[in-house]
DNA sequence: GCTGACCTGTAAAAGAGTTGTAAAAACCCG
DNA sequence: CGGGTTTTTACAACTCTTTTACAGGTCAGC
């Protein structure tokens, strides 16, 4: 069974959505304070998470971040007053997965709810690969062939960064802000250097890339 | 309310503990030697005896063995001094439930007796284990080669929660808000601290780890 | 096709930052 | 207080990142 926990300091409505949820099968726990509810989210597991955005002790942002630094994967809806700032792209950020507008009807929050869960479980191991290469995101594991490869920080967010890139002309600036931040400057030469080492471990012959290809004056291209 | 009965020759040991569990609402029986045990064992039916090994009279295996003999089913913990010869083995077959090794914290002795008393008698305890390392969660007893080595409570925290989250990459900030808990921030070198200790107790080399392992600027990763 | 200016590949050095670890300091709890 | 536990600290050892230097490579214009 289902167990579902919604963190809102408004008593009517959380408790609205208890008992909805409970008619559904779930099993629901209530929470009136952010403090509260990220206690609930480790003791009692959940499935799911409802938090609102405004809480008397923490924003549900700052409940979201701090789920998240903690290693807590369950799935986030955030509900939001209309009218109330809510960054979209800031919210998908922190690792929330959905988000709805109050006022909403019970039909569309379990419509969300379900839809959640229902893509949540079924990406357990998120892979990306090409050719012989595996990345396992998850458990940030490389492996060529089946076998692992050791890859440091900047080598792996390179290569995640070309994965999730494929096909596209990047500059080496364009893979410095993204890769490397803003708050890094490093010269671009530094780029070549890690794409030298990218090639080294994966290409099946260094010196004719087929997968981290040069585009002289412009940058690279990464072909699956 | 529950009643426990606590025998042992040594006063100020015997006393602390009965005013340990006065406090958290026990009603307490204290005996200073196995022949008043046995006698109170059977008049004033505790609902859990805690008996230390070296008595003035008896052996603490010795009252064990009549208390059995005489039908009590009462749970028994047993205590015994560092050092003093214990066969875990000897003492859950002639019917001690748990034993403690001296010196002990009275946490660890609370949480003991409430475990041996939620759990039903003859329930296999919940263990968790990677390569010759089984750890207990009702006892919180780690043993490797079926040999107990002490935890302190941070290292067990720790290691706990390396157990529940194999193969995944555990950043310090992750593990210090799940294991420390978000109220108390130490910096995050304690990690590493405590990190080294888990290696010394349980690697069998600790200079190159096989489960506790480093992920340079990364965190940890524990594989079973 | 040749040339020269500019790009890129690459190993290796230098530099910056991170981790292992013992030991000291701070902290508790009884 | 006194014992054990936790946290901090200090420094050596180590890893990773960035820079550097130079050898090739590319390409536009001759």
């Amino acid at each position: 069974m289902q167990t579902i926990l919604v963190i809102d300091d408004d008593d009517s409505l959380r408790d609205t959505i208890g008992v909805l949820f409970e008619r559904e099968g779930f099993k629901t726990i209530l929470a009136a304070d952010a403090r509260t509810g990220l206690d609930q989210a480790v003791l009692a597991k959940p499935g799911i998470i409802i938090t609102d955005l405004r809480l008397p002790d923490l924003s549900g942002v700052e409940v979201c971040k701090r789920l998240r630094t903690s290693g807590v994967q369950t799935p986030i809806i955030v509900l939001s007053a209309v009218g109330e700032e809510i960054d979209k792209v800031l919210l998908l950020e922190i690792g929330a997965d959905d988000y709805i507008v109050k006022p909403f009807g019970t039909r569309e929050l379990l419509a969300r709810v379900r839809a959640v869960l229902r893509r949540s479980p079924s990406e357990p191991h998120k892979l990306l690969s090409f050719s012989d290469v595996t990345i396992d995101l998850e458990r940030r594991i490389v492996t060529k062939k089946g076998v692992e490869i050791r890859f440091t920080p900047a080598e792996y967010n390179l290569l995640t960064f070309f994965l999730q890139n494929p096909d596209r002309p990047l500059s080496r600036d364009m893979i410095l802000n993204s890769v490397w931040g803003y708050e890094s400057f490093p010269n671009t030469r530094t780029v070549d250097a890690h794409v030298v080492r990218l090639r080294q471990k994966l290409e099946a012959d260094a010196n004719t890339p087929r997968h981290f290809i040069t585009l002289h004056k412009v940058g690279y291209r990464f072909l699956p």
